[in-house]
DNA sequence: CCAAAAGTGTTCCTGTTACACCCATGG
DNA sequence: CCATGGGTGTAACAGGAACACTTTTGG
């Protein structure tokens, strides 16, 4: 049984749903790359790729990123797998997909030679998508929705340094709605993970207090399992 | 690139982490088959195998159980995939874990042709694992415990007829913790998906009021967003 | 009448929400 | 002095946690 099933065998692949935010903007985006190969070709798709045989899944996603659109990623995790057989017109292909996270300063994309380019979308006026990559997305979506509200996400959508209204405008980007400054500043700072760096932003009108996250104390806190609610 | 990796390929299976509930040692359990064949062969492992080349990865975990242990599950959901090079001595091996829940009333395993024998293994008292089921499970008994906190878990490890101290002692079991008795029923009560029967149960004492679950009602205001926090 | 599990309310406290004004700066 | 975003406190409310006794049955 089992033992027997060398061939034929399924193929493998990783998907990236990669956000980012605009503040420009005030939209959440996300990174598609326009495929250059059939199938599909000519359409948008996610970022990813075939799992080389000695090869971690995660390792995958950083390679096909890098390959396809040289970015760097400030936070990773396994999203779902997605085995529908008939999802690639190609045959079998079962696809781990990923939920990446970019801060700003790196959200320029340097174009590789595998995708004929890479452009970052507002995840509300997305085009028509590859394989089933809308499946993908939605669920990825909903991923970073749930999780905004129970651990510092928004922190690795940002700078190193940034305001409390920075932090507090990513989270009302990604979820939708505004929030009470008043509240959302006295629940963040809270948990004391986050440090004045003694720098201020100096824009048009008055200074704003820079701050940075402090990941030691929070990697401690998280041990003691204590939540981060937004 | 990526459209010619044909060979080799890595294997694709999948895993089932099962619980199920054990009234009488007030103990929750998990089901492991012993391997009949190398690798691992005289092992203990979790029930699963390879994936066919056109059937979706819930089916398969599905196949699989019932060929191995021919249990019926009352609830499934995709877990984890696992992928790490070299988890598996026989070449690449990507694993989708699933986890699954069973009511008492479906316990009883039929043994299969695949496995020598299956068993329900107390979580806290597991023996030795092949591959790297261990971190399966271990990830498999987080999920669950973080579950239970916000959805109606229990019922799905409960007889359709079940009292209101059922439900709380299946809480308590996986949490691994008491929890308060009133405070426990208005909770569960308060969302109006428990109705009562008009049944009792006789057993040594006083007769306790048996409740059964309101699918329909729970899926309504799951569609509404509402949390159901135990 | 005793043992054992079923069943039931209230109080306190914490955390969430709603809400409006002054401050610092640049032009 | 005006426009703009930065920054601050309090009061009402809801939900969670702690807590003990009465009821029903079988033996």
């Amino acid at each position: 049984m089992a033992y027997t099933y060398k061939y034929p065998k399924a193929d493998h692949t990783v998907d990236a749903v990669v956000f980012g935010i605009d503040f420009d903007e005030a939209a959440l985006k996300i990174l598609l790359i326009e495929r250059a190969r059939e199938p599909f070709k000519g359409n948008w798709a996610l970022p990813g790729g075939f799992v080389e045989m000695d090869e971690d899944l995660e390792a995958a996603v950083i390679r096909e990123l890098r390959e396809e659109t040289n970015i760097r990623l400030s936070y990773m995790e396994q999203l779902y797998t997605f085995g529908a057989p008939g999802r690639d017109p190609r045959g079998r292909v079962i696809s781990t997909a990923f939920l990446g996270l970019v801060q700003p300063g790196h959200i320029a994309i340097q174009e590789g030679s595998d995708a004929a380019k890479a452009i970052w979308w507002n995840v509300n006026e997305l085009p028509g998508l590859a394989f089933d990559h809308a499946e993908i997305i939605k669920t990825g979506v909903q991923r970073l929705r749930s999780k905004i509200s129970w651990q510092p996400v928004g922190i690795e959508l940002l700078p190193d340094e940034f305001t409390l209204s920075d932090l507090q405008q990513a989270c009302e980007i990604i979820l939708g709605r505004t929030i009470d400054k008043r509240n959302f500043r006295r629940k963040v700072l809270k948990f004391g993970v986050l440090a004045p760096t003694g720098n201020v932003r100096k824009e048009n009108y008055r200074p704003a207090q820079l701050y940075q996250f402090d990941k030691k104390r929070y990697a401690l806190l998280q041990k003691q399992g204590i939540d981060f609610e937004v």
